[in-house]
DNA sequence: AAAACTAACTATAACGTTGTAGTTATTTAA
DNA sequence: TTAAATAACTACAACGTTATAGTTAGTTTT
């Protein structure tokens, strides 16, 4: 209806030229004040707003950042998401948003169509897939394209560009310790296989833990689950596996789980099992979401600070889209914490 | 480095008009088999691709949709943006995702900015400020710039637009009679403020189903709840609102709650008291989201369908765009469904 | 062999901006 | 009183694309 007006609009009401119009909206000493005044005034009248397409066109920017994530749901990749969001709005910045699900070749599709001239930048948790496979062609090739990449959580140290992170070693250290100081011994821990990049981290961490304490490992006491999509069967199997282990090894007193979601489902098994928790073992997941705060006992936890992750991360690409070549690339280490609840006393 | 490349230089390499070669790279029957042979192999070979901001500038279209929603970290707002995501995709369409955080003032701006030449339409829900103000300012002047929106959820009847929500009151209706056909003839209502469009039908549902049951209404089983933020504090009293009503009446023996977060407050605050779940007291919550299925126990729930929902809205919105005033606006219900847990037996 | 037609291209304008380089008319300097 | 300077504008090109309207040269038609 009342369709968005232009400057050619604006020029051909007035009798002035394009430039003129242009000129008189930025304030250009080069126009008169009555000029300027009179197409001030027009303009606000009828809610000038410039084209942004056309600026984008014009300035070869888009003034838009690109973030690509393995899923939605979940609680620590929305918390990114908001971080990102807000520091992106602050800088003038709009947040385009897609899903890789976890596939590779949906992550390739996303970039592809992300890079045809949408986005200045992005912002990437890779996909398992992606970690399984090593093939990272598709975040070179952008690069190449001068298009700026950081990558969060999941990364790769085959990839050369910015990232940010948590210090996952430290955390999975952190937390193995918490749960020795508690008195614990005998520690299990439910992580993922080594591809995953974080949950090999963690693994590390748990392992780095024990020898500081002189503690030996046992691998028996180590679960790493092949899970891809994380479906209610896929659970499940996750659940019979805990479940075998504890028979197994009658004298865990702790359980470490790399996310919550193995941490609940640990709470479960452990509860079916009429084992008092934290009195008879104590447990501690990672990732402090809404899991955790509702699960019963509620979840001890590392918290991964999610939404300065997401701050960080746009601040990095901000920066590096304002200097394309003249910073070297930076990981910068978010630190956790723990927040302790009943799991663990 | 590579920095794509353009149709012009193509042109200038391959001596040809621009015009020929973007007709080449179209198949038209205009252009000659050798020049289009020549100029396709060498598009290929250097990875030609269109640039959208070119394309939206002169089509004026951006195939972009804008999405506005109160809060990420909200598993039925997040399936809803995987049901746009995916249906947006499959059509065409980028996403671009901006958060409201409950703000009027920011959903004002949110909306200012996507509508500024970035998006095609919008799909929204709106936030709880926006609704206790009843100000639709910004969604009118939206509509009237020709810009198509899609409301879902948190609607409002004084908004002229496309629709999309769930039966409310049916679901509601559903639940209650769930916990009547339990046997329950006491049931707590734990839900909103008015001002809140689903809370409000909720509550309403609530209401038919105990009527129908010929069961009377107390006012006093109803605790309405006026939550802006959903922070700690806020949750905390929630759970001391449901706790005095349950000192005060201690015949209550089911509870129906409007989302999933009151639901879990509720379990938490029988468990205190020591009141068996669902032997004593059955629970239902609305929305079928990872507290309800990681609680304990689980929560029994209706569930919204929420990447249905978010689907339908795209869907909506696409045919909105290729037909901006030839239909009449719609609004499309979702039907619910239960999803029965041990909560309520 | 002139008129009509066709194949294979090219030029131009437009989408909405903005920066650079003009173009006037008027004022100031020498 | 002529040259130089200035104020206040306008024209033009460009960002990358495409649709419309040309322009050629060569081929039919009669």
């Amino acid at each position: 209806m009342k369709k968005r007006i232009t400057l050619k609009q604006i020029a051909n009401e007035l009798n002035y030229s394009i430039s003129t119009v242009s000129k008189a909206l930025k304030n250009s000493p080069e126009i008169g004040i009555d000029a300027k005044t009179k197409i001030q005034a027009y303009a606000k009248l009828y809610n000038y707003k410039p084209n942004n397409v056309a600026l984008s066109l014009k300035n070869r920017k888009t003034k838009t950042i690109g973030v690509i994530i393995p899923e939605m749901v979940h609680y620590f990749f929305a918390k990114v998401i908001i971080g990102i969001e807000k520091f992106a709005k602050k800088k003038g910045y709009n947040v385009i948003i897609s899903l890789s699900n976890e596939s590779f070749e949906k992550e390739v599709i996303n970039i592809e169509t992300l890079v045809d001239g949408q986005i200045d930048g992005l912002i990437i948790s890779l996909s398992k897939e992606t970690l399984l496979k090593q093939d990272f062609h598709h975040i070179h090739e952008t690069i190449d394209l001068d298009i700026p990449i950081i990558l969060f959580d999941r990364i790769s140290s085959n990839v050369y560009c910015d990232k940010v992170i948590i210090n996952d070693v430290e955390g999975a250290k952190k937390a193995t310790n918490h749960l020795i100081q508690n008195g614990r011994k005998s520690i299990l821990l439910i992580t993922t296989e080594d591809y995953v990049s974080v949950g090999n981290l963690r693994t590390t961490g748990y392992i780095q833990a024990l020898k500081e304490n002189n503690i030996e490992l046992d691998t028996d006491l180590i679960i790493k689950v092949e899970d891809k999509k994380s479906t209610e069967e896929e659970l499940h199997n996750i659940e019979e596996r805990i479940n075998e282990v504890l028979k197994l090894k009658n004298n865990i007193d702790g359980i470490f789980a790399v996310n919550e979601i193995y941490a609940a489902s640990a709470l479960k098994v452990l509860k079916k099992n009429n084992i008092k928790i934290p009195e008879e073992v104590g447990v501690i997941g990672f990732t402090d979401g809404v899991i955790s705060r509702f699960s019963d006992p509620s979840l001890t936890t590392v918290d991964q600070h999610g939404e300065k992750i997401g701050k960080q991360a746009c601040k990095l690409l901000i920066e590096r889209l304002n200097n394309i070549n003249n910073i070297p690339y930076q990981t910068k280490i978010i630190e956790t914490s723990i927040t302790s609840r009943e799991s663990s006393k």
